[in-house]
RNA sequence: GGUGCCAUAGCUCAGUUGGUAGAGCAAAGGACUGAAAAUCCUUGUGUCCCUGGUUCGAUUCCCGGUGGUACCA
């Protein structure tokens, strides 16, 4: 399993482990599963996509939410078949939660429930987050003590959870890895701050030569769907809307872009199971080979 | 060349009736159990442009310099 801040080169680590290996690829990328966002998610290439079979990239539409817990329960499903004829698979992508849910699983907590959401995001708009917070206290007073409750996403779904199960969501969660049949071995992608920012800062002026604009024009209509929530579509919808310039947008995709790598590299920091390298395909092959020898 | 104005955090600036200073943005650190490229929390020491003077004490007042800017030539 590769991972990594974006831009720092998983995508074609993972093309050339997966070459070498002879397997396929599964992407652990909360964005490039849509159709539609090729270049702003910078899905594979075309020559890349054409050097090793890869699952979770731009296989559903954007109307076709797809949640971590779903994620987990899909590539796992995938994993057995895959494992089936093949020793090895590579997995890549960036976002943690997708990746925790596959490596750790999640405890059996109720899934998501659109209508209570769309209840509860009422409730904030109208009676205000306090509101959610003070009947939050009274189911979940555990939870309480530990959450944020300043996050309205956090506070949302625990109180969802309370509702749904009617037990506190704090009793149903044990933090307890789940036993996967499949040894996992993490390796991460590091390299210096300026010159990941300069990767980044370099890869979304591309984006726009490439023609992020007309997709982002094409995808205008979705922009409320939660598959749309993606830094490099927020900025422009913003700039269609006449909120801002072009290049105050390009700016903002940039600057957002560098934020999310940075929370990227706060969550994989604390997993010291990742072995890190800086981007050296060959590095990364040798130690593999060992690995798998033993 | 002359005159006025400006010079303070990476940037834009505020402020100190003389007791070494603080906002916004940028940035950094952190959290994270079915929205996660989402959502949220925390963090401000900087030769206050340089030399000299006045003063117990100057980033603040004064002389000179340097750089910028506006107007006049």
């Amino acid at each position: 399993m590769v991972v990594g801040p974006t831009g720092s080169g998983k995508t074609a680590l993972a093309v050339d482990l997966a070459e070498h290996f002879g397997c396929p690829i599964l992407s652990t990328d909360s964005r490039q599963v849509y159709r539609g966002m090729a270049i702003g998610t910078a899905q594979p290439s075309a020559e890349e996509l054409s050097r090793a079979r890869h699952y979770f990239i731009a296989d559903r539409d954007v109307n076709d939410q797809l949640t971590a817990g779903a994620f987990a329960d899909e590539a796992l499903a995938l994993l057995s078949q895959l494992f089936a004829s093949h020793d090895v698979v590579v997995a890549v992508g960036g976002s943690g939660l997708y990746i925790d849910a596959l490596c750790n699983g999640f405890d059996a907590l109720p899934e998501a429930d659109e209508d209570l959401r769309r209840r509860l995001q009422h409730r904030i708009d109208t009676e205000g987050l306090e509101s959610l917070v003070d009947e939050l206290r009274s189911l979940d007073p555990e939870f309480c003590l530990s959450a944020d409750l300043n996050n309205p996403a956090r506070v949302m779904r625990a109180l969802e959870v309370c509702l749904s199960s009617g037990r506190p969501y704090s009793a149903q969660r044990t933090a307890q890895p789940q036993q996967r049949p499949f040894e996992i071995v993490k390796i991460g992608i590091t390299m210096p701050r300026e010159e990941l920012y300069g990767r980044i800062n370099g890869r979304v002026d591309q984006m726009m030569a490439d023609g992020l604009e007309a997709e982002a024009r094409a995808l205008y209509p979705f922009r409320s769907l939660n598959s749309l929530q993606t830094v490099g579509y927020r900025e422009l919808f913003d700039y269609f809307d006449g909120d801002i310039s072009l290049p105050e947008a390009v700016e903002l995709i940039k600057r957002n872009s560098r934020r999310y790598a940075k929370r990227q590299m706060t969550w994989f920091r604390r997993d010291l199971t990742i072995n890190w390298f800086e981007k050296n395909s060959n590095l990364v092959i040798n130690f593999l080979t060992k690995k798998f020898a033993e």
